[in-house]
RNA sequence: CGGGGUGUAGCGCAGCCCGGUUAGCGCACCUGCUUUGGGAGCAGGGGGUCCCAGGUUCGAAUCCUGGUACCCCGACCA
């Protein structure tokens, strides 16, 4: 076990100490000084950004295009849609004057009393709003559709309890708001984002997730309908990691947007919106890590491979270094990325552990030992495994080697994820698992808002989704007893 | 917003109850020597508005009052 993490050595009984050591030791984020928002280190940051690239290729690929909205939105955007403002209200940072003084009484600066502004800005919780009032200019005529644009940004939302990348103040997204000349183009539209989604949560965080509908309580303030990812943790709790909505012609009419059809008659547009944030790196710090540390996979991972030099006296060092340029100016012609630990004041064991903590995908170690042999030895962070292998190839056996390990952290989660996913058809039964088990559940359900509000309160676990392939099944509701036609997915969550 | 806890060096903490030399320990940092295939050893060194403001006192990290920040548990939360 990492030293760093001693401190904290029961993670079932303490996973949020456990987690919120990790994120902090391995370089990730911290707390700001600013009550509930957070700092990303660049260690962190290289990993969002990793994320964001390939997100972004993605979307471009789906025909999306990148668009900057602003960061304020005056008040009464928010008053246009009822069960939007409903939904955000609670949790809005609000710009009431534009200068500070002196204080008078010399006790630093206050706000100036004289700088209040007639309208208050709201910082952005999510962009809706300010998107569908700037829409409404670009939207005359069906030759206008579709709009396909995405925004990087960052979005506030004054939640009164936070958790470092899971749930802070301000955090790092990306939304995609869309806008179509039919229903059906719109649907189509929002299920494709979550598809996106699912695909870039499996073949790049190498985590399995649920595609699914959120029931109507779950839903986001605003859409018709909600698709969502989730994903299950290794404390046995869910996490929604991304979703995408199908806003019907609710913002349109909100902020009167119409459009002239191909039969010369005036319509509403019809609307998407979706979106990934900083969440995800939550998602990935719980879903694979271990007592050493992190665990990345490698096509997320800053560094895949790096290079400790085992050496005494600057002769064995000049050796080894010089077989590591040769073997790293090989790998990075074949896109791999490198990093010789070549810092001589640290001890190789101490570098081991560092990297181990890092979650560096593959070590490679080479000392005069392995000179005289021909030999290197490779470390596989997701298995803790060390091999000696021929320094003939190595390079093909690393490139080979980062692919193994990208299935393997995949496949890892995706069996524990099927172990903890369990069927009941009643209510102690659903009751028992949540407790001793936890995880998902899935089980009937009536479909009703009042059901589901019981079960929450009752149990803590709430509908994650309906799964989108969950087989046609004839059933009662676990708690009412009432006819059900398919099993949906209920899980306790972050 | 309710309950609990904590603010002392970059990090983690002791000291506070019961006020009294120059505020201490571990890690980290700097210098030197020895080490180096799983978190090195020895020696020396640097670093502090003891969260903020006010009060009590000859004297406050320590006691009192107010404020503030953070953490945990709840409530809340696409």
């Amino acid at each position: 076990m990492a030293k760093e993490l001693k401190e904290v050595v029961n993670r079932e009984d303490n996973y949020s100490q456990w987690y919120n050591n990790l994120v902090v030791k391995a370089g990730l984020a911290e707390n700001s000084a600013v009550r509930g928002c957070m700092v990303i280190k660049p260690y962190g940051y290289a990993i969002w950004e990793k994320m964001q690239r390939a997100l972004d290729d993605k979307f471009k690929e789906t025909g999306h295009q990148n668009a900057y909205f602003p960061l304020f939105i005056p008040k009464s955007f928010f008053s246009k849609e009822a069960s939007h403002v409903a939904g955000f209200a609670k949790e809005c940072a609000v710009v009431t004057h534009y200068r500070l003084k002196n204080d008078p009484n010399g006790n630093g600066v206050v706000v100036d009393e004289d700088a209040k502004l007639e309208e208050e800005l709201i910082v952005r919780p999510t962009s809706e709003t300010i998107i569908w009032h700037t829409y409404k200019n670009w939207i005359q005529s069906y030759r206008d559709l579709p709009i396909l644009c995405n925004q990087w940004a960052n979005v506030v939302r004054w939640e009164m309890r936070t958790r470092l990348f899971l749930r802070t103040a301000e955090f790092l997204w990306q939304e995609g708001h869309t806008a179509h000349e039919t229903k059906q183009e719109a649907i189509e539209e929002s299920e494709r984002m979550i598809h996106v989604y699912a695909d870039f949560a499996q073949n790049w965080m190498a985590l399995p997730v649920v595609i699914g509908h959120k029931s109507e309580n779950e839903r986001f303030a605003g859409a018709e309908d909600t698709l969502t990812i989730e994903a299950l943790m290794q404390d046995g709790k869910a996490l929604q990691s991304g979703t995408s909505h199908f806003l019907a012609q609710n913002f349109a009419k909100a902020f009167d947007v119409k459009f002239a059809g191909r039969d010369g008659k005036e319509e509403y547009v019809w609307a998407t919106s979706w979106g990934v944030s900083t969440r995800l790196m939550g998602a990935l710090i719980m879903a694979h890590s271990d007592n050493n540390g992190l665990v990345l996979p490698p096509k997320l991972a800053p560094i895949q491979v790096v290079m400790i030099p085992i050496y005494k006296g600057e002769e064995q060092q000049a050796a080894v270094l010089g077989k590591f340029n040769e073997i790293a100016a090989e790998l990075k012609k074949r896109g791999v990325s490198v990093n010789i630990d070549d810092r001589d004041y640290l001890r190789s064991g101490f570098k081991f552990a560092e990297h181990e903590l890092k979650g560096v995908p593959i070590r490679i170690a080479m000392g005069a030992r392995d000179i005289a042999n021909g030999t290197i030895e490779v470390a596989r962070r997701d298995t803790l495994e060390k091999s000696s292998v021929s320094v003939e190839g190595i390079e093909s056996y690393i490139v080979e080697l980062l692919d193994t390990i990208q299935e393997n952290i995949f496949n890892k989660a995706l069996k524990f994820r099927e172990e903890k996913t369990t069927k009941v058809d009643t209510y102690e039964e659903f009751k028992k698992v949540l407790d001793e088990k936890g995880g998902f559940v899935l089980a009937h359900w009536d479909g009703t808002v009042a059901t589901e509000e019981v079960i929450k309160t009752e149990t803590k676990a709430t509908v994650r989704c309906i799964p989108i392939d969950a087989e046609d099944e004839e059933g009662v509701c676990v708690l009412t007893g009432k006819p059900s036609s398919r099993r949906v997915l209920f899980a306790r969550s972050y």
